[in-house]
DNA sequence: TCCGTATTGAACT
DNA sequence: AGTTCAATACGGA
C-alpha cells in the first residue's frame, strides 16, 4: 500500500492507495509525527489525483462527481453496510435501523454500528450520515467533532 | 466460548 | 420527559 498525504484546509489527510483503489483514509493525525511519503508509482497517479480532489469536494460539502475507485475489504456483513452507506446521497441522514433493514438484517442495528466503526474510508463511505433513531449523534472513529463538522458543511443540522 | 459494541424500544420512575 | 434494562447480531480473542 502505498501513502499519500493530502493537504486540505482541515488539516493533512492520509490516504493508503493499492492498485485496485482506495484502501484507508486517515484523518489529520494530533501531533502529526507524520513521516515524508515516498513519491507515488507511476500507476497510481491517476487513483492518487482523483482521490485528493473528491477529498477536497466533500469536505466543503458538495459531493464529487464520481467517487474514486476503493479497495475495501472486510467481511460479508462490512461490505453489504457500507455499500448500504454509499446509497445515502450528500444532506440526508439514515439511522442505524434504517441500514440494517436496507441489507435485509433488521434486527442487526447494533452490528452495523460496529461495522460503521470499522469503515477504513470514512467521508467517502459516509459514515457520518448514519445516527441512532432517537438520542445523540451515535459515535464517530476520528471524533464526534468530526462528524458534527461533516454534516454541517453538508448543511444538516440537529 | 465469551466479551464488548457508533442501538433499540418497552417498562419504568 | 428522563432513565434503566434486556435483547440482540456481529466480530475478535
Amino acid at each position: 500500500m502505498h501513502p499519500l498525504h493530502i493537504k486540505t484546509a482541515d488539516g493533512v489527510f492520509t490516504a493508503w492507495l493499492t492498485p485496485r483503489g482506495l484502501a484507508r483514509l486517515e484523518f489529520p493525525a494530533n501531533a502529526a509525527i507524520r513521516k515524508t511519503a515516498p513519491p507515488l508509482p507511476q500507476a497510481l497517479r491517476p487513483l492518487g489525483r482523483a482521490v485528493t480532489l473528491a477529498l477536497q469536494r466533500c469536505l466543503t460539502g458538495r459531493a464529487p462527481a464520481a467517487l474514486p475507485p476503493m479497495d475495501l475489504c472486510g467481511t460479508a456483513f462490512q461490505k453489504a453496510v457500507w455499500q448500504a452507506l454509499l446509497s445515502i446521497p450528500a444532506g440526508r441522514t439514515a439511522t442505524y435501523s434504517q441500514v440494517a433493514e436496507k441489507i435485509k438484517a433488521p434486527r442487526a442495528t447494533r452490528a452495523v454500528g460496529s461495522a460503521c466503526g470499522a469503515n477504513p474510508v470514512p467521508i467517502f463511505v459516509p459514515c457520518h450520515r448514519v445516527l441512532p433513531k432517537t438520542h445523540g449523534l451515535g459515535g464517530f472513529s476520528a471524533g464526534l467533532e468530526w462528524k458534527r463538522l461533516l454534516l454541517a458543511r453538508e448543511g444538516f443540522s440537529r
